[in-house]
DNA sequence: CGTCCCCTGGATAGCGCTATCCTAAGCGCA
DNA sequence: TGCGCTTAGGATAGCGCTATCCAGGGGACG
């Protein structure tokens, strides 16, 4: 005899919607209005929706319902490194904001490539995210047209700007620059040194923010500035440290862009016999932890990250609900921690 | 007039695999194969379509390919930690093996928390991974229970097992402590203390090994162990030296079970003037980014976390496509290495 | 030279859920 | 009491893809 015309169905494990359905004696419909919530179901079928699928250990298939929808519950967080744990506090704050919400995090490391960042956006893209968070606004023209073109709601990470629609939460950089390099040219001559690695659009707005305040202060010399376009970490600030102060040996001070080459510094200087502050201020930027453990203690630049990613995660949670953003640039600010080290 | 009886179509932007097979003028059904590469399409066939597949930009819909295949092509990996760069390095390798055979990474962080891990499983669980990449073996029932009854494929991270059918790629945590422990005891009188924070099950086994060699050394004494169940930080690191020493002015060389901590614990001895190695040996664990630029530089143990995660993702690669697995173990070792701290 | 088998490509039927109609009550008001 | 209007709940129709079955054609073999 002839088998059945009907495929045989691969059905997964679990319980669906139906089984729900049938057990709390209403249509698929209902049930899946009610366990979303609408409020169109009278809360006495709720209730009873509710228990059954509680009963059922229903758990909602993702794919049928991003199928059905067009739309997944899950938000896309784009950053351009997990080795810098700055990034790991702003992914915990936004996570510790989306979980409970019911969304799932995506997260995609770019690593700080431009065409790895496209690569990414189109290929989450296509799970059709309810929202984005995207670290920055330095990206290629096709990245850039993806987001534009996917009409998903999406804010912008750690920097700021005043363009009308785009909602970003963040600091200036520039400023924090700035700030860094007044504190370390008060009560010197003015030889106060630039030291960066990575040079990400961050870094170059705090290099920028480095040279208004010693274009300020009259005292702005290209020569004082040391960039690597190599991967920041502990043991690169040594070595640029070792090579600045071959080159600039009349040096008073150093900012350097990022607290993992200050610490490095802060080693090289211990092992070289370099007194800081006395002989050379160190300054640093993040606040990393470790960096109130030094010797001496470094004095930095405290960015909230964590703040950073609750904001933006909660702008963003507004956005997807349809709801209304009453401010779509929020200054989380930064502050100068001064410690032994400047 | 009435409208038509079909529901409008909520259509997505992009173009469908329906199109694709239009344009290549065959069935969807042939250009489906032909774009998983099916060896049961004619070449001329296969090219035909992925010409068309390129020229209309088609992406597949990956919930369509869930739903109806009941199978992601995803990969969840469970680590306990983001702020460990342990974790991170392992992230970054299975991520590299893993995303150019197709596979979508689904990163999942525990908190070194049971009942977090067994949600984030729940969760998980309901994307139907084509595999999984788990952290050690400790977890609670109802997390085995998941694990089990999903027939997920699954390879297990960082430790080790014999126990049949269960395949996974690390380390004899045990092993790699009591080499440390050996190290530090040669040529002293056996005062080796050990320090810990965290207290998780890979910390507990060097832990283990540490008393394994202290007691074939003839020299354990349980007072000399100082765990901490507090997070491990660089500061904490610091604080504990300090205990340890009020505790313990005669001990001759600490082993930390993490260079977080061992980090924390050489600043510390430089600030308060304690002399490493001469008047206190220390070792790490890890050989973590900055170790080596540590004054003095940090002894400690290499640990190939980067391979684990390569191996893990290979292995994994072979289960998920059904091939068989030569060795269910795999033991990669580890490497004691020797710098000034000890 | 015919038969059978294999192999390629297409037709069919959903996967589990939700958007969108649509119907049947319930309700206020005249 | 009746009429239109607002609901609440259900019926219907896919979302875009793949598993499975099936048909037709070419080759191997008797």
């Amino acid at each position: 005899m002839k088998k059945p015309k009907t495929a045989t169905p691969r059905t997964r494990g679990g319980s669906t919607l139906q089984d729900v359905a049938a057990l709390a004696g209403v249509s698929p419909m209902t049930a899946s209005r009610a366990l979303r919530g609408f409020d169109s179901v009278a809360p006495e079928l709720a209730e009873r929706v509710r228990a059954a699928a509680e009963q059922l250990q229903y758990v909602p298939d993702p794919a049928a319902r991003a199928l059905a929808s067009a739309r997944s519950r899950s938000v896309v967080v784009l950053v351009p490194s997990l080795a810098n744990t700055v990034f790991i506090d702003l992914l915990e704050a936004v996570h510790e904001v989306l979980a409970p919400a019911g969304y799932q995090v995506l997260i995609g490391n770019t690593h700080y490539a431009r065409d790895e960042e496209e690569k990414l956006l189109r290929n989450y893209l296509a799970h059709r995210p309810s929202g984005m968070l995207i670290t920055g606004f330095e990206r290629n023209e096709a990245a850039r047209r993806l987001i534009e073109s996917s009409h998903v709601p999406c804010v912008y990470l750690m920097e700021l700007t005043d363009a009308p629609g785009v909602h970003c939460v963040g600091l200036s950089q520039v400023a924090a620059g700035e700030a860094v390099t007044r504190h370390l040219l008060g009560g010197g001559r003015g030889r106060v040194g630039f030291v960066a690695a990575q040079l990400d659009a961050r870094t170059m707005q705090r290099a920028e923010g480095y040279r208004r305040a010693m274009q300020a202060a009259g005292c702005y010399d290209p020569a004082l500035e040391l960039l690597s376009p190599a991967r920041s970490s502990v043991k690169l600030g040594g070595q640029l440290f070792t090579d600045y102060l071959r080159r600039h040996p009349d040096v008073e001070a150093l900012f350097f862009c990022n607290d993992d080459l200050a610490q490095g510094a802060l080693l090289e200087a211990l092992r070289t016999g370099v007194k800081v502050p006395e002989q050379l201020r160190v300054a640093g930027f993040n606040d990393l932890e470790g960096s109130e453990c030094t010797v001496p203690r470094l004095t930095t630049v405290r960015t909230p990250r964590a703040e950073i990613g609750r904001r933006a995660a909660a702008m963003l949670l507004r956005m997807m609900r349809g709801e209304a953003v009453p401010v779509a640039s929020v200054d989380v600010g930064f502050e100068l921690v001064c410690r032994e080290s400047a």
